[in-house]
DNA sequence: GCCCATGTTGGGAGCGCTCCCAACCAACGG
DNA sequence: CCGTTGGTTGGGAGCGCTCCCAACATGGGC
C-alpha cells in the first residue's frame, strides 16, 4: 500500500448513507449521538432529556420511559466533557498521596483505596485522579494544581504530622476528606479514621487476658497519627508494666518488624509476646523470633494490626485487629460527595475496629 | 463577612481575601481566569492564546512571551472540559483491569502500573481511569463504556488467555494497549511485555553453570502468557533433564509457592535449586524448604523473577530476574499515544530482563 | 366558573475552548 | 511597482450539555 500523501481535501464519495465522515476524525466524536438526537427520537425537548438523565425530577413518568427507550435503542450515553463544561465542575476528584517513601505504592492499602474509591465514585460519575508528590517541588505545583479548580474535590493520605500540603489545601476551600486523623486540622477538616487506639489497646488487654505479661511492641512511625495512636494504646493497655525498652519504633515494614524484634530481644530476652503496629511488621517480628530460637506462639505471642491478606498467610496464621479498609474509603466518598454538593460542613468519623483471634496469639 | 449579592464585576479587593465570590457559585468554577481574559491582558485575540497553549505554532516569539507572562500573572491554566468538548476528545485513557482475583489490587505491579500511567499520562495532559471488572456483567457494562467513547484510548493489563473483553475490545476502534503478550492478538494490537521466555532460561542456565542439576520450578499460571512463558524458558534450558514432576503449578502468590514447593519435595527430596516464576512464590519456597530442614542456598539454591521489593527484603536476599515494570509502562503509555495521535499502527515491543545475583541461589 | 398554586415542558443562553477561514502582513521575484 | 507566496492573526461557529425562565397544564378552593 503505498503512502499518499495530501489527499484531496474533499472527496467526491459517492452515495454512502449518512454524513461521510473525514477518516481524520478526532477520536472518541464518531457520531455519537447526542442529547439532541435523544429528544428528536423520544419526541421532547433537550430540557426534558437532561432532566431526566440528571434524575427525572419534574417529568412525567410516561415521558421518561419514551426517553428511556430512546436512550436504549440509539444506544445513548452522555458526554462528560460537555455536562462538565456545562455545570462548572469538573467531574474528577484527586487521590493525593505524599510519596515520601516509594514503598506507599506497594502497600497494599493503597490498591484497596484506588480500587474502592474508583468504585464508589463511578457511581456519582465521577472519576479518581491519583496524584503523588515526590518532592518538595512537585509538591507545591500539585498544590497549585488541585486549587486551581482542575478537580472538584480531594481525597487526602497524607499520613505524616506537619505535612506542608494539608495546610495549603486546608485553606484552598477545595472540599476535601482526609484518610487518617489529621492532627492539627481534626476540627477544620472532614476525615475518616479508624479507632486506633481502641484496636491496640483491646489487643494488648487480650494478650494480657491470656497470662502473657511481658509484652513488647513494635510501633509504627511515631510521626503518624496511626504510630502514634496504637502506642497510646499499647501503653495505657500495659498500664504500671509499661517500660520503654519493651517498644521499638518500625516503620510498617516488615524488615522494621525484624529488626526492631531483634533490637527488644537484646535487652528483654524474658518477653512472652509482642504486639506489632502492622501484619508486615509483625511478620518481622516472627522471623525475627524465630531465628532467636523462640516458638511462636508457645514461647512469645504474636499480634498484629490489620487484618491484611498477609495475617492469613502467615505461619502461624496472625491474630490481629480488622482495620475496616474499604469502610473507611466508602465513607470518604461519601463524606465528599456531601461537601462537594453543599450538603454538609466538615465531619469526622471514626470506624470502630475488631479483633480477630488467629493462631499466632 | 456579611454576604454580597452581585458584587460590582471589577472589586478592587486588597490581597487578603481574593475575589469576592457569590458562596454558592458552582464548585470549580470559582473565577477561573479564561483564556479571554489572557487574550486580553496580552492585547492579542483569543485564537493566539490557544495556538500558544497548543505550542505555539505561528507564532511570534514576541507574542508568545506576552502571552506566557499573562498567562502567569492571571495563574491560568486550562480548563480541561472546555479543551476537551471542543476538540471531541476526552483527555483520559482507561487502566483496564480483569479483577478475577481480588489479589489482583494487593499486585506491587499494580500500584507500580498506576503510579507510571498516570505521571506519564499526565505529562500529555490526560488522566488515567482505573476500571476494574469484577465479574462478566460488570465486563460487559465496562466494554460498553469503553467503546462508547468515554475515554480516549486504554491499557489492558488482562493476563488470562482468552478474556472475552479483549475480543470484543480489539473490534472497538479504540486505540489500545495491552501489557503483556496477548495471545491470540499478537499481530492485531498493540502491547508491551518483556522477554519471559529468556529471562527465565537464563537464570536456569546460570543455576546450571553453579552446578546445581535437580532443578525444579514453581510456575506462574499456566493461562496466563507470562506463567507459560517462564516455563517454557525453564523447559527449554533443563533439556533432557526436564522432568514433569519437578513442576508445580502456582498463582503468584506466597501461599502458592509454600504448597507447590512441598508438593514437589515430597516426591523429589533431593533436589539441589529451585526456580520459581515470581519473587513471592519464590518467598513461600524458602519457607517449605525450611520447613522441611533444608538450608537455603546450601542445600537448595532458589531463584525468583520480578525482582520485587520482597526479593531484597528475604532472607537471604532472593537471586531474581529483573522484571522492567516501569519501563513497561512508559513504553506503553508513548506507544499508546502515537496510536491515539493516528502516528502509528499497532507496534509491539519486548523489553530485555537481567539477572540479579544475590544470596539465595 | 375563576383564580392561584403546583407541577411540567420547551428552548434560549451560555460554559471555555478548538477549529477554521478570511484577512492581513512582509518579503520576494518579475 | 504589483502580484504572489507563506507566515501570522482575529474572530465566528460550534462542541453537547445544564441552567433557568417563561409558558403551559392541571386541579383544588372559593
Amino acid at each position: 500500500m503505498p503512502p499518499i500523501a495530501d489527499p484531496p481535501r474533499t472527496v467526491p464519495v459517492s452515495l454512502t448513507a449518512g454524513p461521510v465522515m473525514p477518516a481524520l476524525l478526532p477520536p472518541g466524536r464518531r457520531n455519537r449521538p447526542t442529547i439532541e438526537d435523544v429528544a428528536e427520537l423520544a419526541g421532547v425537548s433537550r430540557g426534558t432529556v437532561s432532566r431526566v438523565l440528571n434524575g427525572g425530577r419534574h417529568v412525567r413518568p410516561a415521558l421518561m420511559d419514551s426517553v428511556n427507550s430512546a436512550i436504549e435503542t440509539l444506544g445513548y450515553s452522555v458526554n462528560q466533557a460537555a455536562r462538565n463544561l456545562a455545570a462548572g465542575r469538573t467531574g474528577s476528584v484527586a487521590f493525593v498521596i505524599s510519596e515520601g517513601q516509594e514503598r506507599l505504592f506497594e502497600d497494599p492499602n493503597f490498591g484497596m483505596f484506588v480500587k474502592v474509591f474508583t468504585r464508589e465514585l463511578r457511581l456519582q460519575g465521577r472519576h479518581l485522579l491519583v496524584t503523588a508528590a515526590g518532592d518538595h517541588e512537585e509538591e507545591a505545583f500539585l498544590g497549585n494544581y488541585l486549587s486551581a479548580g482542575h478537580v472538584d474535590g480531594a481525597l487526602l493520605a497524607l499520613p505524616r504530622l506537619g505535612e506542608p500540603m494539608l495546610a495549603q489545601l486546608a485553606n484552598s476551600h477545595l472540599p476535601l476528606v482526609v484518610m487518617g486523623r489529621p492532627l492539627g486540622f481534626e476540627k477544620a477538616l472532614s476525615w475518616v479514621a479508624i479507632d486506633d487506639e481502641a484496636g491496640a489497646h483491646e489487643m494488648v488487654t487480650y494478650l494480657l487476658s491470656r497470662g502473657r505479661s511481658r509484652i513488647a511492641t513494635v510501633t509504627g512511625p511515631l510521626n503518624t497519627s496511626s504510630g502514634r495512636d496504637r502506642f497510646e494504646g499499647y501503653r495505657k493497655a500495659t498500664g504500671e508494666a509499661f517500660r520503654a525498652s519493651l517498644s521499638a519504633e518500625g516503620d510498617w515494614s516488615i524488615l522494621s518488624g525484624r529488626l526492631s524484634a531483634a533490637r527488644i530481644l537484646d535487652d528483654n530476652p524474658d518477653i512472652d509476646a509482642v504486639f506489632a503496629a502492622s501484619d508486615l511488621m509483625a511478620l518481622g517480628v516472627i522471623a525475627a523470633l524465630r531465628q532467636a530460637g523462640r516458638r511462636v506462639p508457645e514461647d512469645v505471642a504474636v499480634a498484629g494490626f490489620d487484618d491484611s491478606a498477609a495475617a492469613t498467610m502467615a505461619e502461624p496464621p496472625l491474630t490481629t485487629v480488622r482495620n475496616p479498609l474499604e469502610e473507611s474509603a466508602i465513607e470518604a466518598v461519601h463524606i465528599l460527595d456531601d461537601l462537594m454538593g453543599g450538603r454538609s460542613g466538615p465531619s469526622q468519623v471514626i470506624l470502630p475496629t475488631a479483633l480477630v483471634l488467629r493462631e499466632s496469639a
